[in-house]
RNA sequence: GGUGGGUUGGCCGAGAGGCGAGGCAACGGACUGCAAAUCCGUGUACACGGGUUCAAAUCCCGUACCCACCUCCA
């Protein structure tokens, strides 16, 4: 069986092809660096992780491109804003952002590069659409590029739309353009309202880029001119991604392969950028749930679902994933194991990991049964390996919280440790009483007792 | 106006013509001093109305409601 996955140009799933045998080429459209990331953010973070681990396991040499847009208008307005200069604000969140991936164990991409760091690829692709005919200075004289929409035919064959059923958008400003659905390819600097540093020197005038060149860009070149896949949130569609290919292509680059979009986290119904957010930032949601706890039930659903976001079902999948933890314990530490069947087939088609948790769960129902767990439990580390999800991994550790979770831990055993060696030899004078009395005493603190054939064992409730 | 996606049991969440994915909760049983954990068992779900078929949650037609994108939102 071969690996399948749901390709957006061609709405179907289709067999995965690399360009080059044994190779993927892997681009995905990262955030703009200028506030905190919430769950909705690092959700595609994880599904591409995910894609990436398979990939790997697959057997395929990866090369994972994932980009920061750390300039736009949006950037540049909350940095006016709060008094701080924009590369200040972009590298803080930039730094945020990479401490959200580590703390949900999302394995760094092979490189992440950033808009600003790119200019002159993005002049030398910009200079190739003048010379093609597809790319035009603003008459204006404000600096800008746009590209022609009108001269490439097939706009708007990636979300399968004509040019001229588009709604030109409400504020649309239509500068110095030849026709409204023209977009920018190199924005010039406004002198009056934008600061000096956010202009990069270019044939057409101090300026900064235009958002959908520097994906074509960086992709062209670490990628090369033609890649296997390229994947984002689903809103990326349009315009981004269809202004990505139509530069690309009209550049005589044939991009991606393969398109993979990830759907929508909201809550209230609500996509998470409109709704007050603050609670779902990941520092916050961090506070009260860990990260493993978050990454699985991100992972339990599949990337291209929308998922409706509240704190009772992460609660839910929190306790679900305790299930797959106290197996794991009860067998004791064990080398990961092969993949079941089931579980490959599960991922092979369109990384379908809602039925790859089934196949976990099912495994750890056995595992359960089994006198001896061993080989079961080595398949659940396997598939939880797969699924950035396995708790030995050292990587989970790495996150401060977690760090002193252990040190409050050491500390709660050394207090309990003398009431469970008072409790047991109650038991053993089969003084009731006094044992559930103690156990009751140790529950009004928050620890949960519970007895196993190797004694007793403590866990915060 | 254009283009997509969705509506599944108390809840979360899969599936895409024919044995009720999986998890949580609930109930019964086993185990336990009692619990916990674990195991076994218990469910007549697929928005609505038609149709196709031996067989429809799944295909077709229609209706309702929800959501996303249509120039800088993952």
């Amino acid at each position: 069986m071969t690996f399948r996955l749901y390709d957006t140009a061609t709405r179907e799933v289709r067999d995965f092809v690399p360009l080059v045998e044994g190779k993927a080429g892997l681009y995905v459209c990262g955030l703009t660096v200028q506030s905190e990331p919430h769950v909705g953010h690092v959700r595609s973070g994880v599904n591409f992780d995910v894609l990436q681990r398979w990939l790997r396991h697959r057997g395929y040499e990866v090369t994972f491109i994932r980009n920061v847009t750390d300039i736009d208008d949006k950037i540049l307005a909350k940095s006016a804003e709060q008094g701080r200069p924009w590369f200040n604000l972009a590298y803080a969140m930039h730094r945020e952002l990479g401490r959200a991936y580590d703390a949900l164990n999302v394995a760094p991409p092979t490189y992440e590069p950033g808009a600003t760091g790119h200019v002159p690829e993005m002049v030398e692709l910009i200079t190739e659409l003048i010379g093609r005919g597809h790319a035009y200075p603003a008459e204006d004289g404000s600096g800008d590029v746009y590209f022609d929409v009108k001269s490439w035919p097939s706009y708007g064959e990636l979300t399968h739309q004509g040019v001229d059923d588009m709604e030109p958008a409400e504020d649309a400003d239509p500068r110095g353009k030849r026709d409204p659905r023209d977009f920018a390819l190199w924005k010039g600097w406004k002198k009056a309202t934008e600061p000096e540093t956010a202009a990069w020197p270019s044939p057409w005038g101090p300026g900064r880029p235009g958002w959908h060149i520097e994906c074509s860009a960086m992709a062209g070149k670490y990628l090369g001119p033609a890649f296997d896949i390229h994947g984002g949130g689903v809103d990326l569609r349009f315009p981004h991604h269809e202004n990505e290919q139509a530069q690309s292509r009209a550049a005589g680059r044939p991009f991606a392969t393969y398109w993979m979009h990830n759907a929508w986290i909201t809550t209230a119904g609500e996509k998470m950028s409109k709704s007050l957010g603050n609670s779902l930032t990941i520092p916050n949601v961090l506070e009260r749930y860990r990260g493993i706890e978050l990454r699985y039930y991100l992972v339990a659903a599949h990337y291209r679902s929308h998922v409706e976001f509240s704190f009772e079902a992460l609660d839910e999948a929190a306790v679900a994933f305790r299930r797959i933890e106290n197996f794991l314990e009860r067998a004791g530490v064990v080398e990961p194991g092969d993949l079941p069947q089931a579980f490959v087939d599960a991922m092979d088609d369109d990384l379908g990991t809602p039925a790859a948790v089934a196949v976990l769960f099912d495994m750890v129902r056995e595992g359960n049964r089994a006198d001896d767990p061993t080989v079961h439990a080595g398949q659940v580390l396997a598939m939880l390996d797969v699924l950035g999800l396995n708790p030995a991994d050292p990587a989970w550790a790495g996150s401060g919280a977690g760090a002193a979770d252990d040190k409050l831990k050491a500390a709660i055993d050394a207090l309990v440790v003398g009431l469970l060696d008072e409790r047991t030899a109650a038991r053993e004078a089969k003084n009731w009483a006094r044992a559930d009395a103690i156990r009751d005493q140790i529950k009004k603190a928050g620890i949960e007792v519970e007895d196993t054939p190797t004694g007793p064992k403590w866990s915060i409730d």
